[in-house]
DNA sequence: CCTGGCACTCTGCCCAGCTGAGTGCCAGGG
DNA sequence: CCCTGGCACTCAGCTGGGCAGAGTGCCAGG
């Protein structure tokens, strides 16, 4: 056993062709049909050892004696890293995803949009996280009386969220208090991001008359709470009927992904390991989730102005066509980023 | 040919045999079989002669020559509707129904915690409509003023959904005249059902000096635009990981149903197709969709109160347990609506 | 270091034969 | 008149052998 050596060139044109022609017949490689396919100006033969290299180094492998080569995780791993170049979606493609996309009527679109439009140009399943409101700023509290113990809290997001909720208030409310309440809310917490929020109003109820404190103390609470539900997190999945596109040994591949994708949490803490810059890769068993192992993800961030506010990606079987999707879901977050900025 | 006759009480038994056993063992079920497991007090070769009769009347048919029988959608129609009953949920699982919706919060958790129990509880693909605003009533309109010329219109319903829209206004408003806006839109639209609505505010931008009606109008067509849109009908979906256990011609029959779950409009049409009153079952070929034809679907309205404001179901293979399902459909729709009338 | 040649190893496929489940029909009996 | 036991028949699915083809590893020569 020879210790990892440096790969020459030709050994990765080879890793390259591998990956190119697995990707597309599904099939094992052989050499033969490689040096047709590629002009690799070698002979069948030296692809022979190259390959038998490579498969040493663990980057590709056999199913059985007399077949052909099929790439491994690590050698995907490979390819991402260094011999595929994200393929840019072209001028007329990039329009349409605009064009898709400015449709939208509001946030709930916004997303569905996007999600049903990465999955149709990834031919996979794809997964948008809803921007999160922890990254999100305050654009607008409201209070509603709906009867005389009831008061309704809406917040109001940047990213055009709603979040609304019922509060239970511990004795009557003058409307004049909650006008006051309001507006002392919307002065001190809008423009602030979410998180910041609480650390700014804690001192409020001093402000206002004893017997009124306990309610607005309430409200306060609730909003708290509002703000601080990260698990509100939601998720919106489309192109699971790719997933019948996955391979032969079908059910058995099939029935734990789509377990994972009932699984919201499982989503989450997918895209949750994205990296906060830039587009994360995770090939096959590199991800963390068990039923995910002979999938690939592939995930970025997106948001409105430069910094991201949430995650979107999609899921395939590792035998993807990387440049292909990884220029797709770069395409589509940047454009979503794009509307969500200008709405 | 012989006309269709009435068919015997035995006839009946057998093909209830047969429907049960079939849906047991997911194999076409042979005469020996069935007199060995069901006591029908009669021989294999009794057994055979009905099994030829009923076949001949098209309730059941046989995959080879040489095999045992399986019911056709028309077996499963008269199954269903003369030989089954609905098989009520025990008490314990109607309490852990009970329980288990309690715990939600909002509307959106009802409706995520009743379609994922569905799915729990039938072990099939659960659909769950959102109540639908054309059924409900108006339980609150606000307006909040987010800008010099834009307006936030939110409308929530009796059921808890709760809408909102962005206005963008022909000129300046002032906070008196929204406030006299929002006092007259409560005090009309209160409590009446959503198509209703427009009817009542019609003549409402006479009501207010002619500088401000434009904005009054614009307001209004907003808000009649929100209650209108009967598209913006929701659903939500769970379970989709059971299609695995669809059957072993697998990849076939799987992929147009996931393709039909992808389409918002397909199930929505699917479940328009319920009955107001009462469960629907629509067997194979019974749903107007194509690439449903191999499964059935079992549908019920539930709403708060006696009358129905949406619709919820399950779909599944043909070879379903009807009983039982019909039993869980039945259960949960009659909790939510309970759930949805405290609330 | 590449190449052509060669022997080898498998998988996948086809074909034939067998087995077993299940049927339809018929003649006899209650 | 209906049920029953018996019997011959059919056919799907499994098994095993044999064959073809793809692909490999290795080696000797350029």
């Amino acid at each position: 056993m020879y210790s990892e050596r440096p790969l020459d060139d030709r050994k990765l044109a080879v890793l390259r062709a591998i990956v190119q022609d697995y990707v597309g017949t599904e099939e094992p490689v052989g050499s033969k049909a490689l040096v047709e396919r590629h002009n690799l100006g070698v002979s069948p033969a030296t692809v022979r050892n190259d390959m038998a290299a490579l498969e040493e180094d663990g980057y590709i492998h056999q199913p059985h004696t007399s077949a052909g080569r099929i790439p491994t995780d690590k050698g995907y791993r490979l390819f991402v890293d260094r011999l595929a170049e994200v393929k840019p979606m072209t001028a007329p493609e990039r329009r349409a995803i605009r064009h898709f996309l400015d449709g939208a009527v509001d946030l709930d679109d916004t997303v569905a949009r996007t999600v049903r439009l990465l999955a149709q140009l990834t031919r996979q399943v794809a997964v948008v996280q809803y921007p999160s409101l922890s990254r999100s700023t305050v654009r607008h509290v409201e209070l509603v009386a709906l009867a005389p113990l009831k008061v309704m809290l809406v917040l109001i997001t940047n990213t055009g969220r709603v979040e609304q909720r019922m509060v239970d208030c511990p004795g009557a409310v003058g409307e004049t208090v909650l006008a006051d309440l309001r507006a002392k809310l919307n002065t001190q917490a809008v423009g602030r991001p979410l998180p910041e929020v609480p650390g700014l109003l804690e001192d409020l109820p001093a402000a206002f008359e004893p017997a009124d404190r306990p309610t607005v103390s309430t409200v306060l609470a609730t909003l708290f709470e509002t703000l601080a539900e990260q698990n509100e997190e939601r998720i919106m999945l489309a192109g699971t009927a790719n997933l019948t596109r996955f391979g032969h040994d079908f059910p058995l591949t099939i029935q734990p992904v789509l377990e994972a994708l009932e699984e919201q949490v499982v989503l989450l803490r997918l895209l949750g390991e994205t990296a906060d810059a830039g587009m994360t890769v995770r090939i096959g068993h590199e991800n963390a989730y068990e039923g995910l192992n002979s999938t690939s993800v592939v995930s970025v961030g997106y948001g409105s102005g430069d910094q991201s506010v949430a995650k979107l990606g999609v899921i395939g079987p590792t035998r993807m066509d990387y440049p292909g999707t990884m220029g797709a879901v770069r395409a589509v977050a940047r454009y979503v980023g794009q509307i969500l900025a200008e709405s």
